[in-house]
DNA sequence: AATACTGTTATAGCTGAATAATACACTGAT
DNA sequence: ATCAGTGTATTATTCAGCTATAACAGTATT
């Protein structure tokens, strides 16, 4: 897997399993791949995987069965909340990014359109 | 000035001189603050600021007298392109991670609305 | 010439992120 | 009991980012 520069490894594993749960690719109870294999899937250290694991751990979004793997929490609440979560940090961020740029609120929609409408022209 | 963790503090000076001049605080030709008023301003080694700035440079957008400091540069095309760029990358990374969340193109524009709706509501 | 600004460069030291390598500990199947 | 697959922990090493400090170099004003 390819990483950004610029933001710490661990951060884009956190980020890029979260988004498998986003995606309903990883679900409620479900096993992930352990550490070894998904440190050799994204091409890197064990440690690495390991620290992102137990944040998420931390947060309990993951849970660890020592000798077995880990695992998706079962609470679906937590996962619901989870995944609004994730969008709404994005909406955020977005929204306060764009006003620093002086992109007003009212104009982010109309702004957001054209950029869809051009981005498709390409693609044709 | 608070800096976030994760992100190198020299890209995120860069970042905030780059919104200073998208919003119109720093025009064509005008001189930036002195490296060292930077440096107490931000609360930042000299060293850190200088990084950005270089950088800034490399790109064309500041340009150094030395013994009198920097300036924005007067070549107005690039930087309404460069502002254009600022803006276009943030749709690009807004519409790729709300993708990569599970949330459609077609659906962005709504999700978008509905997300200003409730924070209007909030500050009432 | 002196002073007070500018930008520039260099050194040494600290910290966090990441790696490599190794070992330990637990589980389940054979 | 053994083995293969899990997670966990330790150590040593490298590197990037940042700081503090100091020195050097150019410009403008006095």
């Amino acid at each position: 897997m390819e990483f950004k520069d610029n933001i710490p490894i661990y951060l884009q594993i956190e980020q890029y399993l979260y988004r498998q749960i986003a995606m309903g690719k990883l679900q409620a109870g479900q096993k992930i791949p352990s550490v070894r294999k998904l440190a050799v899937e994204l091409t890197v250290n064990v440690n690495t995987v390991q620290r992102a694991l137990q944040q998420m751990n931390d947060q309990g979004i993951l849970y660890t069965k020592r000798g077995e793997g880990n695992f998706v929490t079962e609470d679906t609440a937590l996962l619901d909340k989870t995944k609004q979560s994730l969008i709404d940090n994005e909406l955020d961020e977005f929204v306060q990014n764009m006003t620093r740029l002086g992109v007003k609120k009212e104009n982010l929609g109309q702004v957001l359109e054209e950029y869809i409408q051009r981005s498709e022209n390409k693609n044709e």
